[in-house]
DNA sequence: AGAATACGTAAGGAATATCTAACGCGTCAA
DNA sequence: TTGACGCGTTAGATATTCCTTACGTATTCT
């Protein structure tokens, strides 16, 4: 079971419908248009994605809106600037190693 | 099969050797070592993320030296750009629109 | 009311991913 | 050269992911 935000970048249709999330709410059907597969298993996605909490919901009559909530990403981002962090460290290390010796 | 960065992200144990690697590079057998899976599992997802390019190798002897590879996360990097790109220009239209409103 | 619309969910199957155990192959040490 | 070491690879089992088809449930529309 995917359950993280690493999970839900991991599927290219997941990231597809992150990207056109940004650039504003859409609805389900119009999410699910255009992609290389169906319009049930685009809700599976969604359901996936809105239980890892990257992406919100709200309904309206028979329609439902979807859109990117924030921070739902920040687990990833976090993540990538730790590693960054230590790297940066590391290089760090390095160059005083190669001064050392030079 | 994993073939993108994003992949390599989605597991656990991937992640926890990159974070090792952050710190400098390491034998097989260390990286190995504390990891909740078998040495041969281990080697497997270090074979993968040879293959994906981020992590690089350095044989010297019978062992192996794995350390991190420069822009092997670039892929994911630019792409969470690329995302936060376009939710900052969404907010930029809901404070348009805001003051539009106002 | 009856039909159409917008979606989700369940079931089942095919494809992937992941793990362990067993083995192979150089390399180092006695 | 014999054996231990370091490490990868293969085979095969199990688990997970992902998809489609079929169906269920509210809403709108006529």
């Amino acid at each position: 079971m995917v359950e993280d935000a690493f999970g839900v970048l991991a599927h290219p249709v997941r990231r597809e419908l992150l990207v056109r999330l940004g650039q504003g709410e859409q609805r389900a059907s119009d999410l699910a248009r255009g992609l290389p597969i169906s319009r049930s298993a685009t809700s599976q996605h969604l359901r996936l994605m809105l239980a890892v909490g990257t992406v919100a919901e709200r309904r309206e009559g028979r329609e439902r809106y979807y859109s990117l909530e924030r921070d739902g990403l920040a687990e990833v981002d976090a993540w990538l600037e730790r590693l960054d962090g230590f790297w940066a460290r590391s290089l760090e290390r390095l160059g005083e190693h190669l001064d050392a010796s030079a």
